[in-house]
DNA sequence: CGGCTAGTCATTTTT
DNA sequence: TGACTAGCCG
């Protein structure tokens, strides 16, 4: 296939910034990889001059292997890393500038979590103040817009709080020498601001500079580019706004809207054509997206034959919904389509569930994307934290992690001791674990045994540094007990963590060093930054199941999405703000344009949630697909099941809005499903997302759901509520993050 | 110390 | 519903 006009633009462009807007599926991997070829072949750029920076190592690897056939040997010279490897391999050079030692770890999400319920402990302040994720969030947010610990502005006393937490949570990460994702970036900007040899050196070397995914880049990442592209403006962008789908991640989709602006003289070129799906599966997510406000005008278009219309299909509950999407891939089946080319995308994990069921009954092989992933199981995650404990002695949150497992008879008040201990002479766990003086705070007995951990790892490390991963690995494994212990209990479950045990194994076996670094240190590095889908093989004989997340970038020929309920899918959490909703649209539109051939989209009546039964809407997202592109099949059994509702006088709101809403009908008329989204914009964010109990116990203006405000603390909604003789008592979570009980008219609590 | 129970809470999405 | 926690007891 040849470069469309547009395409050759874009890669034959010379000098100055460049924006390639990207539909989906209209070959921007392509160009990337064009481009790259074109400026080394004839542009005489050498290859060790061009940086390619993308957000996943499955898209790095990619362009790097199409390069590598295009290129051979001349491939090997150039940097096609993700931005959290590249700024790792920047700081692992010149770790001494931003403050910490050369082996430095990086912390995944658990291992924050942790720290930060460390700091929370030290700083006294309860689980029901701040919650760790909501802590966490807060700090990575601010990490993403590199704002640290000192710039971190608290115009609210839950703000001053987190700001207390950051503080303490950076310095712990700096004592136990370890860097959070978001510090990769961060510290990657400050280092190249306060040393500008450094960043010479970076501009000198990095002569063009290709962005993939720009729409998803943060405001850090931003500065990063906008440093390293300072003198020579040789940077090009390739993106779409059409799939900012990670803006509760800190990606700001302005970035990309504001290219020309940041980057006067821009050149701007399209990419419009799609060469994956079908005129129909292009139009219909077309129609969808043409809902956003606040994106520039673009369509999508395609030379593909039309396709067969969209399927909407009706359930009754998500058992049948699941039933009927592996009866439809058992007939893709039959006409000798392969599993492989089939995909299964829902909004949340959780949703897997009911298909996995049902594919195993049927004997469907499928794989599933997400959930726990590798890296996060718990025994995985124990061996790793042997592995970097080994690396990094100061590394405390490892340490408290395995120094009890397997069981050692060191309890967690010896544990809680031994960290205070160690605070209060400013020294890490491990170095104090030998101290005779530990015997003032711990019984003889327990000093023994920790001694004995303290020998164990000492002996691990020896050589460490220079030993191949694999012999260290087998050693911790051994010496440790751990795998003794697993092999010593007979549950299925042990089996199941004693395989992924030698999975890990295996995979630590294949690992080959890349640098004269520490085989170890390289090894952790690259465990920390890998995800599941990097693992993805698009041939695999199995269908795929994951989270529309997880999809961008693939493609398949049969796509399921399900789930297509208002408060799935768009999330509940999204339904009462106009910019979350629009990203959620984005995603949808994200997952429609994954299909190649042919797209189903599902919903369910009645689906089960933490045991209790939900009454459904259909998504918006379907309603806003033109008509004459859908086909709708609602089933005789879903709509006696409405009619039954109908029948029980149901207590559920949501269902009897619906009942209300919906005749034959329901999914094609806006007006009438519009009293339902009123409804559900006011009970977001929380627990439920329906209203469940009768009307009388929702009562007036302080009903469970309703948003409010308070003078001091802020918006938030109801969570609980009774009448008294005072008013009404109400339980509010606040958007601060507190949760308070009060008196609504005496604490002048206003609905919104 | 470690195992058990009861009670609470949660589900977006992840480099 | 099921995962996680705090708190209790042997």
């Amino acid at each position: 296939m040849d470069l469309n006009p547009q395409q050759q633009q874009a890669v034959e462009h010379g000098k100055g910034p460049l924006l390639v807007v990207a539909g989906a599926g209209s070959g921007k991997t392509r160009v990337i990889v064009h481009r790259v070829a074109h400026l080394i072949g004839k542009q005489n750029v050498h290859p060790s001059n061009i940086l390619a920076v993308t957000f996943t190592n499955k898209a790095a690897g990619e362009m790097k292997a199409r390069l590598e056939a295009m290129l051979g040997l001349a491939a090997r010279d150039l940097w096609i890393a993700t931005f959290h490897s590249t700024c790792l391999r920047i700081l692992r050079r010149h770790f001494e500038h931003v403050g910490y030692g050369p082996n430095f770890r990086v912390y995944d999400e658990a291992d924050q979590l942790s720290l930060i319920k460390e700091c929370l402990g030290v700083l006294n302040i309860g689980d029901r103040l701040m919650r760790p994720k909501s802590a966490l969030d807060h700090i990575a947010r601010a990490k993403d817009r590199c704002v640290g610990p000192e710039e971190f502005g608290a115009d609210n006393f839950y703000l001053q709080k987190v700001s207390e937490v950051y503080a303490l949570y950076q310095k712990r990460l700096n004592e136990v020498g370890a860097m959070d994702f978001g510090d990769l970036i961060r510290l990657t900007v400050k280092l190249f601001e306060s040393h500008p040899d450094v960043l010479n050196y970076y501009c000198n070397r990095f002569r063009h500079v290709l962005v993939d995914e720009y729409q998803d880049t943060n405001h850090a990442q931003y500065r990063l580019i906008e440093l390293l592209v300072g003198l020579h403006r040789n940077i090009c962008v390739v993106g779409d706004e059409d799939q900012s789908i990670y803006r509760w991640r800190g990606a700001d989709i302005t970035n990309i809207l504001r290219f020309e602006k940041d980057f006067p003289g821009a050149r701007v070129i399209r990419l419009e054509q799609n060469y994956r799906s079908t005129k129909t599966i292009i139009k219909a997510a077309g129609g969808v997206i043409a809902n956003n406000a606040g994106r520039k005008p673009k369509t999508l278009w395609t030379q593909n034959p039309q396709g067969e219309p969209v399927d909407v299909v009706s359930c009754t509950t998500e058992r049948e919904e699941a039933q009927i999407v592996a009866d439809a891939i058992q007939r893709l089946k039959h006409e000798k389509k392969s599993y492989s080319e089939m995909a299964v995308f829902y909004r949340t994990n959780a949703q897997s569930r009911p298909f996995e069921e049902v594919f195993l009954k049927e004997g469907i092989p499928y794989r599933i994307f997400g959930w726990i992933r590798f890296y996060e199981r718990m025994e995985i995650k124990d061996a790793i934290a042997y592995l970097r404990l080994i690396a990094n002695p100061k590394d405390d949150i490892s340490l408290s992690r395995i120094i009890n497992v397997p069981s050692r008879g060191i309890g967690r008040e010896t544990l809680l001791r031994l960290r205070e201990f160690a605070a209060a002479r400013s020294l890490s766990m491990f170095e104090v674990l030998k101290d005779f003086t530990v015997t003032t705070i711990v019984r003889a007995v327990t000093a023994k045994k920790l001694s004995a951990f303290h020998d164990m790892i000492e002996t691990l490390r020896q050589g460490a540094l220079k030993r191949p991963v694999t012999d260290i690995l087998h050693d911790v494994l051994e010496k440790s007990g751990y795998v003794e212990a697993l092999a010593s209990q007979k549950t299925t479950e042990a089996q199941d963590r004693l395989e992924n045990i030698n999975e890990l194994v295996a995979a630590v076996d294949e690992f080959e060093p890349q640098t004269d670094e520490p085989p170890l240190n390289q090894f952790l590095d690259q465990v920390a930054l890998v995800s599941d889908v990097d693992a993805y093989d698009a041939d695999a004989e199995a269908v795929t199941l994951m989270t529309v997340h997880l999809a961008k970038g693939l493609e398949f020929s049969f796509v399921f999405m399900v789930g297509m309920e208002e408060g799935l899918f768009p999330h509940a959490r999204s339904l009462d703000d106009p910019d979350e909703l629009e990203e959620e649209r984005r995603l949808c539109y994200v997952g429609m344009t994954r299909a190649k051939e042919h797209l189903t989209m599902s919903y369910a009546f009645r689906r089960q949630t933490f045991g209790t039964p939900r009454y459904g809407v259909v998504s918006r997202f379907i309603d806003e697909i033109p008509d004459e592109l859908k086909k709708v099949h609602e089933r005789l059994e879903a709509r006696s099941e409405k009619l039954e509702a109908r029948s029980h006088k149901s207590n559920y709101l949501a269902s009897s809005v619906s009942l209300l809403a919906s005749d034959d009908s329901h999914f094609t008329n806006n007006e009438s499903r519009l009293p339902a989204k009123v409804v559900m914009a006011g009970v977001t964010g929380h627990d439920s997302d329906f209203d469940q109990r009768p009307p009388e116990e929702r009562i007036g203006q302080f009903a469970v759901g309703i948003r409010v405000h308070h003078p001091a603390f802020g918006r938030g909604f109801v969570k609980h509520c009774e009448p008294s003789s005072a008013g009404h008592k109400v339980t509010v979570q606040f958007e601060s993050g507190f949760i308070k009980r009060l008196i609504a008219e005496r604490a002048g609590l206003v609905p919104l």
